[in-house]
DNA sequence: CTGATGACGGCGC
DNA sequence: TGCGCCGCCATCA
């Protein structure tokens, strides 16, 4: 029970630090990864976005590196997204988000 | 056990 | 700027 108890309890680390984004905010796979004390854990990070299934998680306001949507463009899961960030107040160049401001990191606009 | 895969990241051309 | 290759990690066939 223990070792199944600890994954579980790192994704709902995860789902906490994803919930914790704010409306209109963004942040990096990897930058979540970083926030609950993960080194490279980016693809954990997006596995577990995968597997959940709460309809309230703010997927939508975690993208990759960059700003750029992690969904291939063209894609139904692309334009969802897509539309989501839009309608948060983004603008979308591309499949990458316009970051406004002096932010050169995604994540030091969330939480640097 | 080995190779392939993906909602990732970074560096090089 | 855009694209491709390689490194990382957890799963899966």
């Amino acid at each position: 029970m223990p070792i199944l108890s600890a994954v579980v309890e790192l994704d709902q680390r995860i789902f906490a630090a994803v919930r914790a984004i704010s409306h209109g905010q963004i942040a990096s796979y990897g930058g979540v990864a970083t926030q609950i004390g993960l080194t490279r854990g980016a693809r954990r990070v997006a596995r577990a976005l995968g597997n959940n299934h709460d309809a309230s998680l703010p997927w939508h306001r975690v993208l990759r590196a960059g700003g750029r949507i992690a969904f291939a463009k063209g894609s139904a899961e692309f334009d969802e997204q897509a539309r989501r960030l839009v309608a948060e107040g983004h603008q979308l160049r591309g499949s990458q988000v316009v970051v406004v401001g002096l932010a050169d990191s995604l994540d030091a606009q969330l939480w640097g």
